[in-house]
DNA sequence: AAAATCACCAACCGCTCCCTG
DNA sequence: TCAGGGAGCGGTTGGTGATTT
């Protein structure tokens, strides 16, 4: 497979470059791509006459060379909606990367390891406790739906729950990883048109709690769990999303 | 001032999925 | 139906500048 020999690996045992880009490839990675456009990478790096893997040229690009990009620190609102997607997808990177405009995947993991994952260890102990504490509590107020989601679509549940464009809804996120999922919300299959108005902050710590409490990130990324109070909480995060998201 | 440590980020690697012939 | 190639993804590494000791 292509994945064993790399892209754009030859017969001749061609040594492709590698490290940093030289502003030299960049300018011919730009100009090619702007003039015949994206995809086709490993012709892409035959044709703009750069000796580098059709791999490595996409990853420039999309990391680095694509217009809109983003550069500079992630804002409070991006940092956000950092957790909150990764509560629900875990390193589905790219999947969270759609919801961030001008950032990218790369930019949004390494952001997640060297701010996060310290804290990470610091309150697993912490939270253990706390799962431990909450399983011989209950829970009370919690009103449960299950959506099923068989196809790539959102179903009509899941949708009313994730837009919030029309009302002013304060919709409370609840992370419950002892119980059963409630809410099962399939990956959006589109990035296209969605925009963010985050119209208040929510508390921190709040969150952390909830979202350290996953044994396992890797389960998460298979279904995202999601629990829906109707109810403001005040001991969950609490917050007015303003999500516009066309699929 | 120098060495050690930390934080950040660009880039690579290997795996997997999807499409096409 | 299946194999091969293109493409995308997540994990990891290594370089570098900043900060601390």
């Amino acid at each position: 497979m292509v994945g064993m020999m790399g892209w754009g690996a030859n017969s001749d045992q061609q040594e492709w470059r590698k490290g940093p880009w030289t502003p030299e490839e960049d300018k011919l990675l730009s100009e090619y791509v702007n003039l015949h456009g994206e995809g086709r990478w490993s012709s892409v790096a035959r044709c703009a006459g750069l000796n580098r893997t059709g791999k490595s040229c996409r990853l420039r690009w999309v990391n680095y060379l694509r217009p809109g990009l983003k550069r500079g620190h992630i804002t409070p609102q991006e940092e956000g909606i950092i957790i909150e997607l990764h509560a629900l997808w875990g390193n589905k990177w790219s999947t969270i990367a759609r919801y961030l405009p001008g950032r990218t995947d790369n930019e949004i993991k390494n952001y997640w390891r060297t701010h996060f994952k310290k804290k990470e260890k610091a309150s697993a102990k912490q939270d253990k406790k706390k799962i431990l504490r909450q399983r011989n509590q209950p829970q009370q107020n919690c009103t449960t739906t299950t959506i099923s989601t068989t196809d790539k679509k959102l179903s009509p549940q899941a949708e009313q729950a994730i837009m919030r464009s029309d009302d002013n809804n304060t919709f409370t996120y609840h992370q419950n990883m002892d119980q059963d999922p409630v809410v099962e919300l399939p990956p959006l299959t589109t990035s296209s048109d969605i925009s963010y108005t985050w119209t208040d902050t929510f508390p921190m710590d709040g969150l952390w709690g909830g979202l350290w409490n996953l044994d396992d990130h890797s389960q998460a990324s298979d279904k995202c769990k999601v629990a829906l109070q109707n109810e403001p909480a005040t001991d969950n995060c609490s917050y007015a999303p303003d999500y516009a998201v066309n699929l």
